[in-house]
DNA sequence: GCGACAG
DNA sequence: ATCTTGTCGC
């Protein structure tokens, strides 16, 4: 159940399911933030079509400026086959070295995926929230699972996201006239608090601050095909 | 069996 | 996610 320990490829997509379920229970959704949130981390994965390699990339913006203080990358391999709902099985291995670069312990973390907007309440955000121990959000471009009403075309508009006739997440408009995002909680905060965190990462972008600055991180390490930590 | 399907 | 050139629009 540890991916130093485990080895990556005696996992197969039933076991990692199996897996899913037991570490959903642990999930917990109630407000564990910090009064003032200081720093919000984003993160991302970034690689080639027929690549072995992945990259990923961190970067911690400080609150309410949105000010980068820290960004690291690292560089893992590919040992998880791409499947809807296991993409923590692909993605979180490598995106747990870039965390153990990183200086600073942010008081929340923005993943490009879903938090427990999943068909077994374990998204990317919610997996990676767990095993950090850390309040994480999930932002989706696009939707795994759920069903919603037409969502609103202006900044700051939502609806909820419901599965299994319950919430868990909502669709954020981000940009007026803009695709919205998908956002749910990972881990350690409610859908209410996550969507406000989504909206006080908004810059002029459709995806917050946090994430698409890790997004063009992670490709420029892709693309130097290094990994380095890099200082502010 | 058929359609859906984060990144 | 990635592959790719131009192109429509604010």
């Amino acid at each position: 159940m540890d991916f130093p320990e485990l080895h990556p490829w005696d996992l197969t997509p039933k076991s990692a399911i199996a897996l899913q379920k037991m570490l959903a229970k642990r999930v917990c959704l109630d407000n564990r933030l910090p009064r003032e949130v200081r720093h919000v981390a984003g993160v991302d994965v970034s690689y080639r079509r027929g690549g072995r390699d992945f990259y990923a990339a961190v970067v911690v913006l400080q609150m309410p400026d949105l000010a980068v203080v820290e960004k690291v990358t690292a560089r893992g391999t590919v040992t998880f086959p791409y499947i809807p709902g296991l993409l923590s099985f692909r993605e979180l291995p490598v995106v747990l070295q870039a965390f153990k670069k990183l200086a600073l312990t942010p008081d929340v973390v923005m993943v490009d995926g879903q938090g427990i907007a999943h068909p077994r309440h374990l998204g990317l955000a919610s997996h990676l929230g767990l095993w950090l121990d850390l309040a994480t959000v999930g932002c989706a471009k696009s939707r795994l699972c759920g069903e919603h009403g037409p969502p609103g075309s202006r900044r700051g508009d939502r609806v909820a996201l419901r599965l299994e006739n319950e919430t868990v997440g909502a669709v954020l408009t981000t940009r007026n006239g803009i695709k919205p995002l998908y956002i749910s909680p990972g881990h350690l905060l409610d859908v209410d608090t996550s969507v406000d965190l989504v909206l006080r990462c908004l810059g002029r972008y459709r995806l917050p601050e946090p994430t698409r600055l890790a997004h063009h991180l992670a490709n420029e390490a892709r693309r130097h095909g290094i990994s380095a930590p890099l200082q502010p």
